[in-house]
DNA sequence: GCCCAGGTATAAA
DNA sequence: TTTATACATGGG
């Protein structure tokens, strides 16, 4: 994607290919809030020890502030801009003519590629819980725990969480997660769960490997490989996916998509969510 | 008050 | 292997 530098920022030239709110809103992320206060379409949020204003100005995304190399390092790969999401779209509907319904119901998302150990403690906190709460948990979590940074706090490390107790998690009110959050720490703390490795390492054993965590089933384990480890070839294997593909999609096999399952069940997804 | 949320552990059939 | 239930909490 072309950008160049201005006096604003970073400016990536996106038309509909990228769209803040979709992007932002559709239950991938729990870190970035849209500035009610900006007159135009505007989210602020902190990603790898940085925080960040993102706003539309016309067929334009500005990267508020956002150098040259603070792009090149860190929001170029975060925001995925080298990938052309509408030849992906393109594919999933030549591979998967049902699709089509849903991967029209939403349009201008970009996978966002999280830190790794962020996602999974994020989804180990989604389970049988609502976006709302979502979030604010996973912000008592950075407040308590991780560093300032900007006007906020950082996300904290697997190494300083599994230092703690479940009740030092206690003002997260995070319930019966807390325990989970531990043990997913401690394992990627020590290396019983080596998130790094799973950036190329074989779908499945990645699968296998996050469940070993108490706490993270098929579906936490799909999250953190999609979001947190931009493995777009991942896909849940749970109880939801199947009622959608049996129910919405009739039978439909998903896996025939192959390295775009992951996106095409984010669009299966909001799609069955909204009907 | 009531329902339920981007699920999973656990027990029981 | 499949199915039922508890789980902590609080948003709507």
């Amino acid at each position: 994607m072309e950008y160049r530098i201005t006096e604003r920022g970073t400016e990536l030239t996106v038309g509909n290919c990228f769209d803040l709110r979709n992007t932002f809103e559709c239950g991938q992320c729990f870190r970035w809030n849209e500035d009610t206060d900006s007159p135009v379409c505007s989210y602020t949020g902190i990603a790898k020890n940085k925080q960040l204003r993102i706003y539309r100005d016309g067929g334009v995304i500005v990267l508020e502030d956002c150098s040259r190399e603070d792009f090149e390092n860190i929001w170029k790969d975060y925001f995925d801009t080298d990938t052309v999401y509408d030849d992906i779209r393109k594919e999933i509907v030549e591979l998967c003519p049902s699709l089509e319904c849903a991967v029209q119901s939403i349009d201008g998302i970009r996978i966002l590629a999280q830190e790794p150990w962020e996602a999974l403690c994020s989804f180990i906190i989604s389970q049988n819980n609502n976006i709302p709460r979502i979030k604010g948990i996973v912000s008592r979590l950075c407040e308590n725990f991780g560093e300032p940074c900007g006007s906020g706090y950082s996300f904290p490390s697997a190494e300083t969480i599994s230092k703690l107790t479940p009740d030092d998690l206690a003002p997260l009110r995070a319930g019966f997660r807390a325990r989970y959050i531990i043990d997913a720490a401690q394992k990627v703390a020590d290396g019983r769960v080596s998130l790094e490795k799973m950036y190329d390492a074989p779908i499945e054993d990645c699968r296998k490997e996050l469940m070993t965590i108490t706490g993270v089933g098929a579906k936490v384990a799909e999250c953190t490989l999609l979001y947190g480890l931009h493995r777009l070839d991942a896909f849940p294997v749970d109880v939801w996916m199947k009622k959608a593909l049996s129910t919405t999609f009739n039978g439909l096999d998903i896996s025939s998509l192959g390295r775009y399952a992951g996106i095409a069940q984010q669009y299966i997804f909001h799609y069955t969510r909204n009907l």
